[in-house]
DNA sequence: AGCTTTCCTTGACTTAAGTCAAAAAGGGGG
DNA sequence: CCCCCTTTTTGACTTAAGTCAAGGAAAGCT
């Protein structure tokens, strides 16, 4: 891996280290593919570290008892995974699975916390990551206690426009199945409320790419909550 | 304040700090009390330092714009609030606000960050702080999405028996509309709700306090999802 | 290209849980 | 101990969103 290290370089996680530190990374981590598909760990498995997405895509998912799946996170590229049990109780507390052809990182638990003892930055890193997640795990409480289906859609879609810096085009990186998932919802319910919003000419879908039509009343349905005014 | 240091010692957030450390605590945090329904910040507020509950019990919680609540999370003594901000971002990303007369340690952002900066130990814990709480969002996520109100029910009562260290028996620290809020229902709902629990013996409700009468059944409440098998 | 498999959509039906409204408990403070 | 105020419960009704089932559209393989 003559280039793990530029990888790393650009990974905003661990931006601010120095080149031996990025060299100590090296020296205690693995580089691991996984297929599309392939599971990367089980809930309740014993963690022995964490892993960090460099290519592909990785969701991270609970099931129920009758096997309904909710999809607590979805990491791209230069996201860490699986971290939380890395720092807290041993066990994964949910399952994660390469949802494509996908490079990840392994970093073993001890040598990461050793490396995070001895460098206050990475620790502080660390926190602003699992702070930025808290963040992202109340705004999916908050939408799937307050919101219905169609305010959680309008909220993604705009969110995904602003995270793809394009004003009235965005790209599902996700299949719709896996969206529904992501939402808390069914596939035949998020496809029924695209095909409202298509109606009501606030969007226009062609398989994955999704055109904003009316960003203004985008906005209303997402700020509404589960009876709109 | 001659007795804060040795309330910060029980704190297990702080737990393994040497007297010296606590001395640096003492110095850079004020104590602050709050009535019952006094805010302690709003959504969206500039943070300028995060909480440590000492005594009484505040909730943390979003509005939807028609005004229903979501309780993210109801901390007592010795749990932190508002760290989240401290980390990433400068804004508080929910309410919080006291739902009993309140203590709380109030610590200057920056004074905490030198602190953690400057004690490795001290950002291993805050670390576990959060990662704890990350799991517990994980799971209030897959409740909300995969279970039904019973089932959230169910599984709140088994959580505080074990949190109570009782058997049989728990005592509600929050009132039933408060619950309500936090496991995503209306008060009708969740007295609904026990009602039936009560009705097929599952449990016996006096005012906050609950008897637990069959803990199997509880048991398979709580893990069974949205239409039991 | 053609075949197979997976993904997505649509229709008809069911139901958990919300709303509104009103009555019944419960809990301090005077 | 009684009154006021908040909390909780109950009843009747409505509806968002789930289930089951079937057809269509894409996508991947050889």
């Amino acid at each position: 891996m003559k280039n793990k290290v530029s990888t790393l370089s650009r990974i905003p996680f661990f931006s601010d280290l120095t080149q031996d530190q990025f060299g100590e990374i090296e020296k205690i981590s693995v580089l691991r593919t996984f297929d599309k598909g392939e599971v990367v760990f089980f809930e309740g498995d014993d963690s022995t570290g964490l892993f960090v997405v460099l290519d592909g895509l990785v969701k991270v998912f609970k099931f129920s008892a009758e096997g309904k799946e909710q999809i607590l996170h979805v990491f791209g590229p230069g996201e860490p995974v699986g971290e939380v049990s890395v720092f807290s109780g041993q066990q994964f507390p949910a399952n994660a699975e390469a949802i494509a052809k996908s490079k990840l990182l392994f970093v073993p638990r001890a040598a990461f916390v050793d490396l995070i003892a001895a460098h206050p930055p990475i620790a502080l890193n660390m926190l602003a990551v699992l702070s930025k997640r808290l963040r992202q795990f109340a705004v999916q409480v908050e939408h799937l206690s307050l919101k219905d289906v169609p305010g959680r859609l309008a909220a993604y879609l705009l969110y995904l426009a602003d995270e793809q810096g394009k004003e009235d085009r965005v790209s599902l990186n996700i299949s719709k199945g896996q969206l529904a998932s992501l939402l808390g919802t069914v596939p035949e319910t998020l496809s029924r409320a695209f095909a409202r919003m298509a109606n009501n000419k606030l969007i226009e879908v062609k398989a994955r790419s999704i055109r904003l039509l009316d960003r203004v009343g985008l906005e209303e349905l997402a700020e509404s909550g589960k009876h709109g005014e």
